[in-house]
DNA sequence: TATAACTATTTGATATAATATTAAATTATA
DNA sequence: TATAATTTAATATTATATCAAATAGTTATA
């Protein structure tokens, strides 16, 4: 077993994202290292590794809570990812090694029939294509950057985007598809464009403009 | 001063970006308590943040030091500074406000005669019209993600800008003209290619010190 | 020279004390 | 009597002090 701190802090940043501490949650000190075992050290240590990631917030005298989730919270973070993604959706189709590329296409495409499961896994298999694109670059600090980015997403899909459809899972593929082809092509401008489309459809799904 | 936590987080940092604190320094947490006047708990708390941050590196039952400074590491930050600004900077041309860009230009200009007096302030006035773009776009969450780069790109031009010549001095002031220009202008794309074309420059320019 | 045991340091965590904030209750005043 | 202000008490956060566990360094021994 590793660090006490480490274990609390992947634990709460967990019921964070799951939904498990809902927004505006108060944590109350005594009651969450009563409740976890652990002391208050290592979980006020936990609490301010999750207060730089913006999940947690704190009012100095008091304490911390679990930050809400704002429209504006959402649009700006998808604002974000498109210029990030967008940027690195264009090199990464100048960068690619080709073979890798088809192989995750594949993998997509395989899932591409199991629309139960995905919803099941939280729409992972699907969503990893976007770390994937990013990972591609060979670039750490991006990378690191795009995973902050990306606890905020899972919380925010866990949160808003509960209620499917059918006609929605296969907009989405193959909103995936079309940038993972753009990619194979190695057309930056193609794959720019097509994460541009993929990120505005979805933000407007989850801000409940269309269907 | 509010709480010791904070305080010592701020003093740490900054002693980390002046290089007070040289990367790879070991951060004996005893001696830094004492020489801080706080205990143990507020100084761990500071360096969780600054984990996060990647200013400090922990390992687990050996404690903290000063995170390094590779070659690979500059190249990292200025790629993701080039994804985030170049689309930062097509987005703000076409949302700013004219007046005010036209304000931060002739900041610019005045200062633009003053070279040791910007040396001293390590760049600052200069520097600042990025975050100055960033803030066009009104979008908190891009404006964090930029601070966070931010105390890295600091940290770096303290490291390895310190000679600096005349002749540099009046193409940065140039480039940074050249990116307010076309803002001001509401071209998008020669505001990307500005900021691109700036960022190059200035990347091999440091990348050129240290090789 | 290599390894094992021992010691000294340092981190990691717990327990305790002090400080600050909220809410309640008492007193004063209109 | 009602309301405002002040004090008091309770609760929670913040910081300190103590204790335990782990790591590195050193010495001794094979």
């Amino acid at each position: 077993m590793k660090n006490k701190k480490t274990a609390v802090y992947e634990k709460i940043k967990e019921g964070i994202i799951e939904g498990a501490f809902a927004p505006g949650l108060p944590i109350n000190e005594n009651g969450f290292a009563r409740e976890l075992n652990v002391s208050k050290t290592p979980l006020r240590e936990a609490l301010r590794q999750l207060e730089r990631e913006g999940l947690v917030e704190n009012i100095p005298g008091r304490g911390s809570t679990v930050t809400h989730i704002t429209f504006q919270d959402i649009r700006d973070i998808f604002e974000v990812r498109e210029i990030i993604e967008c940027g690195a959706a264009k090199r990464a189709a100048l960068m690619r090694d080709e073979m890798e590329v088809r192989a995750k296409k594949k993998e997509l495409d395989q899932y591409s029939q199991k629309w139960s499961e995905i919803i099941e896994l939280n729409w992972g298999p699907v969503e990893d294509i976007h770390l994937f694109i990013i990972g591609i670059i060979g670039n750490q600090k991006l990378v690191d950057t795009y995973l902050g980015l990306l606890d905020h997403i899972k919380r925010i899909r866990k949160h808003f985007g509960g209620r499917f459809t059918r006609q929605r899972f296969e907009k989405m593929v193959a909103e995936h598809l079309e940038i993972l082809n753009a990619i194979i092509e190695g057309n930056g401008d193609r794959a720019e464009k097509a994460v541009q489309n993929h990120l505005h459809s979805a933000a407007a799904y989850l801000l409940g403009l269309t269907s």
